[in-house]
DNA sequence: CGCTAACAAGACACTTCTGTCAAGTATTAT
DNA sequence: ATAATACTTGACAGAAGTGTCTTGTTAGCG
């Protein structure tokens, strides 16, 4: 499978979901949870991770929760793949080849080495704050949080619940 | 990690191998892999696929072995990589995101569509016989088995062990 | 102080990938 | 027929990814 992990796709999807201006400084595990669908105790394992590579912020006890530690657009995908997947998360070569070198190459070389440039850039480029606006423009899953449908009187109950638990597979 | 299984790594380099013309036509197991330091067990599993895959035959008993199925250059690395890792080797969603589509796109979701398409039809373009051509003129990893160096004066003995057995990592 | 909220951390489980080992089966040579 | 050869098949094992569950630890409230 080429692509990245689905545990990266679960942090950038919190990550966007933690930027949403309605939730207060500290937002909780079981919010973020309840908002994007990932499990939530596998969630709280991305987040730790996520604290310890001080892309977030922790609190814990009671008003506790987690928090962005920069800015949203001082945050690209970028960053968030590379805490979690690693450094080598794009290797050199595209078929898994580990003594493929440009000495002794594959004969995707050349074009791996071309189109690894076009996607580390893409990732960059793409901060949580475009995250955030291309959700507003286009209505993205990302981040599409508490904003709309309900003026929400009870704030007390956890409201938008988007997949039901159960997700047999 | 944003790459291939080094099982279809393993496949590409194997049926290059398999395509030397210093080989008969009916190349042994054994012999890939000490030309290309896959582990033989392993290796047979995977030519094993390989056969139910259509794109080898295989011959058992005494002077059996595997021969390509078709002639180099009608075999991708497209073919290759859909054989050993399945149709949706290539996801719809960079992220690893199930639920990204057209209508709820993830924000790389445009880009990524069209790498997608790139990586694709270089993978279709690049035919063993190019590869062996790319390891003609530039002389690459693959298929490098029995081409130069000895005048093999003695064919009964397998010659060529490139990597020691031993591989701790 | 004691209670509760919330994150932290470890044990455990399941699947896939990668790899090894041994026994089985088919083909050819003699 | 028998032996040698070489692919086939199944059991097993370690590591990584993806989750779940339980217990520990910290922070704030009354």
């Amino acid at each position: 499978m080429l692509c990245l992990s689905q545990t990266t796709g679960y942090a950038v999807l919190a990550l966007s979901c933690m930027d949403n201006p309605c939730n207060g400084k500290w937002v909780l595990a079981k919010e973020v949870s309840e908002c994007t669908g990932i499990p939530q105790a596998y969630l709280s394992k991305i987040l730790h991770s996520l604290v310890g590579s001080g892309l977030i912020q922790a609190k814990r006890g009671y008003r506790g929760g987690f928090t962005l530690a920069r800015p949203a657009d001082q945050i690209s995908i970028l960053d968030i793949t590379e805490a979690v997947e690693g450094e080598s998360w794009l290797p050199r070569c595209l078929l898994g080849l580990v003594d493929c070198s440009q000495l002794r190459a594959c004969p995707t070389h050349d074009f791996w080495s071309i189109e690894r440039g076009n996607i580390e850039s893409e990732l960059r480029r793409t901060t949580l704050s475009v995250v955030a606006e291309f959700e507003r423009s286009r209505g993205t899953r990302m981040g599409a949080c508490c904003d709309t449908e309900e003026p929400d009187s009870t704030p007390n109950k956890p409201g938008v619940k988007r997949r039901s638990k159960a997700k047999p597979r």
